[in-house]
Order: C-alpha cells, then structure tokens, then sequence
DNA sequence: GCGATGCTACTCGGATAAAAACTGTCCGAGTGGCATCGG
DNA sequence: CCGATGCCACTCGGACAGTTTTTATCCGAGTAGCATCGC
C-alpha cells in the first residue's frame, strides 16, 4: 500500500503556486520541476490531474503555466489526493464471502453489507476527514515565511 | 493507493479460525484457500506473515494447520493489516523541500518536520487509530450466526 | 505611422516505453502419525 | 500384549516467474506574443 509520490509533488506545487502566483501569473512546468528536481514529463502528468479536478488551472502559450483555480483556503488535502489517487479508496471488498463455504448460502445473507469491508471503510472514512479537514492555506501558515521568500528570489534566477 | 488483496483474505481467515478452531485444531492452508476459493499458495505466503507477527501459530505435520495465537478480541485489525502491509506508512515524505529551491536554504531550518508529512501523518494515525479500535471478535459478534455454522458444516463435507 | 498578418517559440496534453510492486506458482525441509517389527 | 523404530504422507517455508500498477519519457496540437509587411 503505497501511495503515490504524485501526491507529495502536487502539493509542494499548490503550495508553491500560492507564493509564487499571488501577483496573478502563471507558472509552467519546468519552472516547478526545478524548483524540487522532479522529472518534468511525469510532473505535468500530475498537474494535468489536479486541473482535471479542477483544482488548478492551465494556460498554453508562451506565457502559459499553471495556477491556482481558488483561494488556498479553499482547497483541501483531500481534494489534491482524490485528484492523484482516484476517487477509488485502498480496501476493495472482493466479496471473498459469497465464494466457496459461502456459495450455498441464500442470496439474502448478502444483502446486509460486509462485516470487513464496514470496518475498513469506516478507518477510511477517519482518514479522508482527517484530510478533508486541512487546506493549503493552512499549509502556508505552518510553513517557515523564509521558505516563502526564498522560493520568490530563486525564482528570479530562473528567468532566462 | 490500492491495498493488497491479502489484507482481506488474511482478516476472513482469521474469522474462519476463530470460528472453525474453537476446539483447538489446527487448519491447514488449503482447507482455508478451498473456503473462499483462494489460490493456496499465496495465501500461505499471507498466512506465514501472520505468523511472522505473532497473530497465527503454525504446527507442522500430517494433522498440523493453523491457529489463532491469541484470543480474537486481543487481534486488532491494526494488527493484521500492518502485518499484510508491512510497518510504513501509505505515504512517505522523500524530503523533496530540501532540493532544488531549498538546497540553498540553511540546515536548521529543516530540523522541524515539513508541514505536508505532518498532515498526512495525522490522517493516518486517524486511520490506524479507527482500525486498532476494531478486534476480531468483534467482526465475530457483527457476523450472522448461519454464517458461523455454514462455515463448521461445510468444514466436515471437506474431510477426506 | 498604424493595422493586419504570418511566423516562431513556447506551452500543455495525451500516447508510448521502462521499472517496480503485487500476484501467483513451484519445490524442498521438516515433522508428526502410523504401521511394522521385535521383545 | 507392549514398546521401540523406521517409513511415509502431509504440513509449512522460502525461492522462482507472470501480470498489473506505477513511474518516466517523448512527440504532436494549440496558443500567445512578436516581427514583418503592406497600406
């Protein structure tokens, strides 16, 4: 049960876009794969899901790039990991119970959902609440206000 | 993020144990694979990671199987899925602040932990929190009845 | 001088390969029961 | 009849392939700015 590393990089991104984009521009890919030595490619393949969930938004052309479609407060955890993971959780009830031993049974055994399955989806649930509960503004705040400065100055170096 | 399959098959069997092993003997593997029409050797490689974390015993022989270790109200589902799974987390934070933009940044201003581990952090151990809250026997009380005796007949046609 | 127009460089977006993890399979080491043999 | 002993069938346990998911890469479609050309 491994999670995707898309999700750590997109929301080093989002939290990224929101100090770099505040004066409205927008920021391509390359710009964000240098900024953490990401594989470009494979980074926009990210980015073009969170657009897709319409958690940024893109622009071609010369000036184009990516940004944030609302307000960091606005955009929570679990949105950026719904985005990359799929809205699919980890546990999928194979429905085990129904074969073999329990083949003979009658249909209405099974009406009532299983037992398992109920107590993994509930940890679930714990969990997408947990995540549903902090944004990326609250990211920002957590983060040291040097992180933000720095990131803005080595941004200055990056234009050719 | 899709969690093995063996976390299911590993929480069913415990179940049958519980319930099949009421008298002490042992279950082998391929009575256990033929209830829910399991491929037998890869549910064995599970079973031995039970064993490997002390949730099953294992005897070896001609009337050998195996067995809860323990009582199923002592066996949390925290406890089975970590054995499945193994101890890390779903999501593991690859310290990518400190490359590219921050590579410059001073040392000590990553003695505290990024902000994004954290928050994953804490859904997570909202999710283990959920799932070591929840033990065997009471999946055992949840289960209806027919499917414990179903279960215990089916168990006697298997006898050669 | 001013506007329209064609061009170029840059961007995203999806289709295409390599790598890793998960799933599935096989065979060997070890053990316990059982029949046999001897006393 | 009772006990010791050797054998055998059955079990777990770890080493070996197949398949799906994840990771990484490439190239084409499209767009915005800019220089050029014409009026």
């Amino acid at each position: 049960m491994k999670m995707s590393e898309g999700v750590e990089w997109a929301l080093h991104c989002c939290l990224t876009l929101a100090w770099l984009g505040k004066d409205g521009g927008s920021v391509p890919t390359a710009r964000l794969a240098a900024a953490f030595e990401l594989p470009p490619a494979y980074l926009n393949k990210c980015l073009q899901l969170l657009v897709k969930a319409g958690i940024l938004v893109s622009t071609a052309g010369v000036k184009g790039g990516f940004r944030l479609a609302r307000a960091p407060a606005r955009i929570t955890l679990l949105d950026v990991v719904t985005a990359i993971e799929g809205p699919e959780g980890a546990f999928r009830c194979a429905e085990i119970r129904q074969r073999g031993a329990g083949a003979s049974a009658p249909p209405r055994e099974f009406v009532r959902p299983c037992g398992i399955a109920v107590a993994m989806r509930r940890a679930e649930t714990a969990w997408r609440r947990e995540l549903a509960a902090q944004t990326v503004a609250d990211l920002l705040d957590a983060a040291p206000p040097s992180a933000s400065e720095r990131m803005r100055c080595w941004q200055l170096t990056q234009v050719h």
